[in-house]
DNA sequence: TTATTCACTAAACTATGTTCAGTAAATAAT
DNA sequence: ATTATTTACTGAACATAGTTTAGTGAATAA
């Protein structure tokens, strides 16, 4: 009797259906456009009927995050073809703008949002952010190994990197930085990254 | 007859009663904690009467605003009294750091929140985060004219050392590096700082 | 054929920002 | 002093959120 199966699978693509729902709803019209109402809408059931599949508003946000932490654990993959870690690693800081400036709500989502980190105990680890963290830890530790930087801690200069990018996006993003036309911006953005990472990384 | 005069002061006492009920909540309760009516209730007033002085809560959120600048403003001005432009720099950098990490809330409103924003017409510069980027400008400025820094454009480079304190700050301020115990934060994220600074600013 | 479980919905509840008709008091006009 | 008008304020309401729940009809099990 497969009824059982039948049923985890049924309750599984509903599940589906309504995170894809949802996700088009995140990327066409934004954030705060993303209700439950207008997600039941879109799959033409009751507002209720979502509340069957997930627990709450936070995890349906927290599988989106997810979509996008896949995405852009992806894109840091294929800096791997990258043999000289000094090129390796200002390549990083380069996929890291683009990803965030091509997909401006999915990284407020991830990096910035309130609201899905609520989902995550506390006291846990963040293990999805911490897995893209390690990326780049790993090419700040080639390029200590290659001796492109030498002196510093492994960590605080990855966190040093990791911010420089994350502030300077999220600082476009939130539009605290109206300076800069919007047509220059990755242009400006990267000058701004080739300069720090020219003084961090030792001429050899 | 000055009874215009009058309730023009009154207006104003308003306005300023208003004001000091949702910074007092904002500051003990927290952003998500500051709404019309709690503010209300703190004034002894019904909701309506809060429209009578605001336009809308942005409007309220943007004084709010205003006075974490003028504080802000206040604390890197004191950095005038440094004379060495690379000494200066370095502590520029741990007052927006020590700014950020004592008034989290408030640091959030100022450069995270999109919500205050709103109030800001779209074409116009933010004038109050442009003064404040403009006393860093004039710092990276002296720097380069005392040969601290020899390359680069003044833009780049003073947006380059913004994001990356706005990244640190705003990293743990959105929990999204949960690594450091509360307790090491400051001590890890000047680490990272100094770091940065020390490769930026040539040794003379 | 009957009993039970299940998926779903409509409606409600709480809380939000915001608006508005009405009221009573302060002010101005007569 | 009396009347008219303006003003400051309130209570109730509206729209929109997230979320919960009682009930219903269909699928499943007995």
């Amino acid at each position: 009797m497969g009824t059982a199966e039948r049923k985890e699978r049924d309750r599984q693509e509903m599940r589906q259906i309504i995170l894809d729902a949802a996700q088009r709803l995140f990327l066409d019209e934004g954030y705060e456009h993303v209700t439950i109402r207008r997600i039941a809408d879109k799959i033409e059931y009751s507002p209720g009927t979502v509340y069957l599949y997930f627990k709450d508003k936070d995890e349906i946000l927290c599988a989106l995050q997810e979509i996008g932490f896949a995405e852009f654990y992806r894109r840091q993959q294929i800096l791997s073809g990258i043999k000289n870690p000094a090129e390796k690693l200002r390549a990083h800081g380069r996929v890291y703008i683009q990803f965030a400036l091509e997909n401006p709500e999915l990284y407020d989502l991830m990096f910035i949002i309130r609201a899905p980190m609520n989902s995550h105990p506390k006291d846990t680890e963040w293990e999805i952010g911490m897995r893209s963290l390690n990326v780049l830890r790993e090419n700040v530790q080639e390029c200590m190994k290659a001796n492109f930087i030498k002196v510093g801690s492994v960590d605080a200069i990855s966190f040093g990197i990791w911010s420089l990018v994350h502030g300077m996006v999220s600082l476009i993003i939130r539009e605290r930085i109206p300076m800069i036309p919007a047509e220059h911006r990755t242009a400006f953005v990267e000058e701004s990254l080739d300069f720090v990472l020219a003084e961090i990384l030792e001429k050899n």
